[in-house]
DNA sequence: AATATTTTATACCAATTGGTATATTTTTAT
DNA sequence: ATAAAAATATACCAATTGGTATAAAATATT
């Protein structure tokens, strides 16, 4: 029974998740992550081979979370149609959600990342192929029963849905105002309807 | 005649330049510095008050580069709608530009530095202003001569397609795919020629 | 050509970096 | 309750961090 350990090991990547994002990979110190978590070095190691581990882990702690979040909005409707403006109802309030947690962790981990971490780019890239798949899918079902245009590529639109969403959470973020969310939103949904929708 | 001290300053920041781009602040040690320059600490803290200080020239050199390129592109057509067409071009080409160079400096030093370096965020903030206000002062000469819609917000179709764009180069250089940019800059002409001409 | 000034190199600084060995404490199994 | 195992704390490590004082070299002025 190694519950103590995975207890310890999800208490320090919940603390230290929240860093990471914020201030990126060389950016958060072993000193850092002490602090945080209140835990010594031997603890922290005890419990992860080394910083570039944790920093992995507290990555694919956040995009769950991001994730788990658009999920349950998307679920909350049936319709593919109704799933597109969930997924773009989310984002107008992403700024809110994302206070104090240090903003989308796709953005800044392939940002902070790029030319020094692999390892973690491969999470980033992995990641978005699934938001894309994701939404791929949900027009491909749309497209099933009849509520999509059949000629519509739903690749392309996935990708360019995401392109279109990240823009604009980087905008938000570093300019501080979440109109350029709200502009966008309106703009997908407007794109939904006239593109998309039958 | 500071002329010799002015020298070594630009040859500092141009090597030092791309550097800062790629690894970002705290990513760029004195150490890499003092490397890529050839120069010891000596030379270069002669020349400079401290490492943010270097920072900020670098990322001042690395967004006048990029704005140049753009100034050049769409200076090149006179009518503001061919001007806004050669934005997209620009773009589509921007993979190979941007390529050992590291990226767009908004979106790197925009992300790196938001929870680290106000000074640097408020220079990133006012390139971002200045490219928006400059697409928005496009637009508007084209409604003066009536090749644009006159019931065009210009300020919000500025900000719309900055944020395309960086969205589309995030993607772009996460996911090493320059088809992102492509369809975004399709996708932008398109919106142009439907949402914007007359 | 000699001097004054600027620029650069060397050698250092304390503080911090990621990481480890070992001792101590805490938890688990008997 | 005790022994075995696991988890944590302490104390350390060499290397590197940004930065400085000073000496040496290069440049500019006369």
């Amino acid at each position: 029974m190694a519950t103590k350990s995975a207890q310890t090991k999800q208490f320090i990547i919940e603390k230290v998740a929240p860093v990471f994002n914020k201030f990126g990979y060389v950016g958060t110190s072993l000193s850092t992550i002490t602090e945080v978590t209140g835990l010594t070095k031997g603890a922290i190691y005890g419990n992860f081979k080394n910083k570039e581990e944790i920093a992995i882990e507290a990555f694919n702690y956040n995009i769950k979370i991001v994730l788990k979040a658009i999920n349950k909005y998307m679920n909350a409707e049936e319709s593919p149609v109704q799933k597109l403006f969930m997924l773009t109802e989310f984002y107008r309030q992403y700024q809110q959600y994302t206070m104090g947690f240090g903003g989308c962790p796709i953005l800044n981990v392939g940002i902070d990342s790029k030319f020094l971490n692999p390892e973690l780019i491969e999470r980033v890239k992995f990641n978005i192929r699934k938001v894309e798949m994701y939404i791929a899918n949900v027009i491909d079902e749309g497209i099933k029963i009849n509520e999509i245009k059949e000629d519509v590529d739903s690749q392309k639109y996935a990708k360019r849905i995401f392109a279109l969403v990240e823009g604009s959470v980087f905008m938000m973020i570093t300019m501080n105002d979440d109109n350029y969310l709200i502009d966008m939103m309106d703009f997908i949904d407007n794109m939904i309807n006239t593109e998309l929708v039958k």
